[in-house]
RNA sequence: CGGGGUGUAGCUCAGUAUGGUUAGAGUACCUGGUUUGGGACCAGGGGGCCGAAGGUUCGAGUCCUUUCACCCCGACCA
């Protein structure tokens, strides 16, 4: 491609409302352009990005044999109100009638096409298993899209489903998508961590996220220093503490703490580890048709994570409660304990079970309960993992190495459907015993045009985009310095020629601007190589600048060729 | 969906408190010339329903009402 014919619309500011790296170069560069909120629009740089990306992804697919097939983006309503996730998606889901009045509704994701494509059509254990994937674009109403491509409401994405006979048989799948996402991953150039996921509502008992590490990452992941643990701090788990501080030692009894309501002052009040109180925290749990609320205990030294507190209630929200609320009921903020109180439902942090030498709350004001043992409500009380890991816990998976925190971009979700979706549409099959079993599932996720933006939150600095080579637009820029030497245009044309006929992707600056003008933009784009034909070339020398490293390094012109070939 | 902010040239923004010539700058674009190793310079030029609708006024980018869009914080995000 010649530049100067390139439709690559660069611009030396960026739009005021962009704030991520990602958002910034890949408007400057000319990548996207914005439409309306979270809708974007692919110009061809970008375009060949996804290419590329895609290839990959169909490579890799097609390793594990998984075959591509692509969906309807319009899909009938019935399908949702069938799985019911019609009301679970919400406005997220744009609806809309056609001419005769029938209800679509755009993909937001496939399970439920997917199902519907296969039930019926796979009737025998004998076709198991099946995977079946498609590269396409979705659509979820988000209540607030932002971050450029991170999260727009029109995005691409990756999406497969496995069917399978047995369990056993998807646990093999699921690992073999792991592996397959691992690589496309590595092979993007990319540095990432696979973590442990919240399984959400939809229940099922494995899921994994694929995540690029990067500072502006909306998740948060606990890593482990010493192995491969890694999870969503929605989902980390550690290891029982090995430095528990002192345990002040006390019988049971009330005490009276006048004022003292918080953590803090309890504990300077008994100059006591916070290890040894109990927090409360009270929230106000949502089902479908009812809320209540309902007291979340945990050691005082940790908080309370809101996605374990909902999976461990199996409501739908869990919202934050007022103290008015709370008095109503005829609690006494401050001072709630798990015992001797009956005016609201509990959970119990797993970690307090059996736990002895606490501090907690004498549901009565100004008073606290010293010494208390919680043995005596390990038969009665609800206990569950609902506390958020620290910074510097134990490994749960090594019990060797402390967590640490990071941030990541979720750029993939690996998850074990399980029966969910086969049960609430029908879909069956016949075993070796003529015996009608509904499909085992498996779905995985891979947000194309997110890992567009990631790419470039894990690879840009002050200067624009820089590009790995897998999912470079072009690999090489040849950049003629000075246009109207002679010289210098006939060099850079015929390195042009060489390199489009050994299939290199390569593009040549050959426009009517200034050395630094080019390089700029060349810095912007983010070309994994520029070859710079300039002064040096009365010397026999072209230039060599790898934008990674930006350093510039002289090879002598008749060398450039075999050099180039040789770097990419 | 709650709270806040912004809409003026392709882009980034002044101008709006106190209404008053033909609405500005930088950048980008076009023409000519000079320049050619780090986003050049000179000269000339094109480009605007001041987000939209309604109102007040002799007169509205500016005041009033309504509305739409976009952005930020939060909630939300199988």
């Amino acid at each position: 491609m010649r530049r100067s014919k390139a439709f690559i619309p660069t611009t030396k500011e960026a739009p005021s409302d962009a704030t991520l790296p990602s958002h910034i170069f890949l408007s400057r560069a000319g990548f996207i352009t914005q439409v309306a909120a979270g809708l974007y629009n692919y110009l061809p740089l970008a375009k060949r990005v996804i290419k590329k990306i895609e290839n990959i992804i169909n490579e890799e697919m097609t390793k594990v044999g998984a075959q591509e097939v692509e969906l309807s983006f319009v899909t009938p309503a019935e399908l949702w109100q069938e799985s019911g996730r019609i009301e679970k998606f919400g406005k997220e889901l744009l609806r809309f009638h056609d001419r005769k009045n029938n209800l679509f509704v755009l993909g937001p994701t496939h399970e439920e096409m997917m199902v519907d494509v296969v039930r019926n059509r796979v009737t025998s254990y004998k076709n198991l298993p099946l995977n079946l994937y498609q590269i396409k674009t979705k659509f979820r109403d988000e209540a607030r899209p932002r971050f450029g491509l991170m999260r727009g409401r029109e995005f691409i994405m990756q999406d497969a489903y496995s069917f399978h006979a047995t369990t056993e048989d998807l646990d093999r799948e699921f690992d073999a998508m792991e592996a397959a996402y691992k690589k496309i991953l590595t092979r993007m150039g990319l540095d990432f961590r696979v973590v442990e996921a919240d399984s959400g509502a939809i229940g099922g008992n494995g899921s994994k996220e694929l995540m690029v590490l990067a500072e502006s990452g909306e998740d948060t992941i606990a890593v482990c220093s010493k192995c491969e643990y890694g999870a969503n701090i929605e989902a980390a788990s550690r290891s029982k503490r090995s430095n528990i501080p002192e345990a002040p030692e006390a019988s049971f009894n009330k005490f009276k703490t006048p004022d003292v309501k918080t953590i803090d002052e309890l504990a300077e009040f008994f100059k006591i580890d916070p290890y040894y109180t109990v927090k409360c925290v009270a929230k106000k749990v949502v089902y479908e048709d009812a809320s209540e609320i309902v007291l979340f205990f945990v050691r005082g030294c940790d908080n309370l994570q809101e996605v374990k507190a909902l999976n461990a209630t199996e409501a739908l929200d869990v919202v934050d409660v007022t103290e008015e609320e709370l008095k109503e009921t005829g609690l006494v903020p401050g001072f709630i304990g798990p015992l001797d109180q009956d005016k609201a439902k509990h959970v119990i942090d797993s970690d307090l079970k059996n736990a002895t030498n606490l501090i907690c709350g004498a549901n009565e004001a100004d008073y606290h309960f010293i010494g208390v043992d919680l043995s005596v409500l390990s038969d009665v009380a609800y206990f569950a993992d609902i506390a958020e890991v620290n910074e510097g816990d134990i490994c749960p998976h090594c019990e060797k190495g402390t967590l640490s925190f990071t941030k990541g971009i979720e750029v993939g979700h690996i998850f074990k459907l399980g029966t969910t979706y086969s049960k609430a549409l029908k879909a069956e099959f016949l075993d070796e015993n003529g015996k009608a079993q509904l499909f085992i599932m498996g779905t995985y996720g891979m947000g194309v045009s997110r890992l567009v933006a990631a790419v470039i939150e894990q690879h840009h600095d002050e200067y624009g985009c820089i590009w790995t080579k897998a999912t470079a637009p072009y690999m090489v820029n040849i950049m003629i310095s000075n246009i109207k030497d002679e010289a210098q245009v006939q060099a850079g044309e015929e390195l042009y020629r060489q390199l489009q006929d050994a299939n290199v992707e390569v593009i040549l600056d050959d426009r009517k601007e200034r050395f630094g003008f080019k390089m700029k933009d060349a810095e912007l784009i983010g070309f994994p190589y520029t070859i710079v034909i300039g002064k040096e070339l009365q010397n026999g020398h072209v230039q060599i600048f790898d934008r990674a490293t930006k350093e510039k390094t002289d090879i002598k012109s008749e060398d450039i060729f075999d050099k180039i070939m040789e770097l990419i």
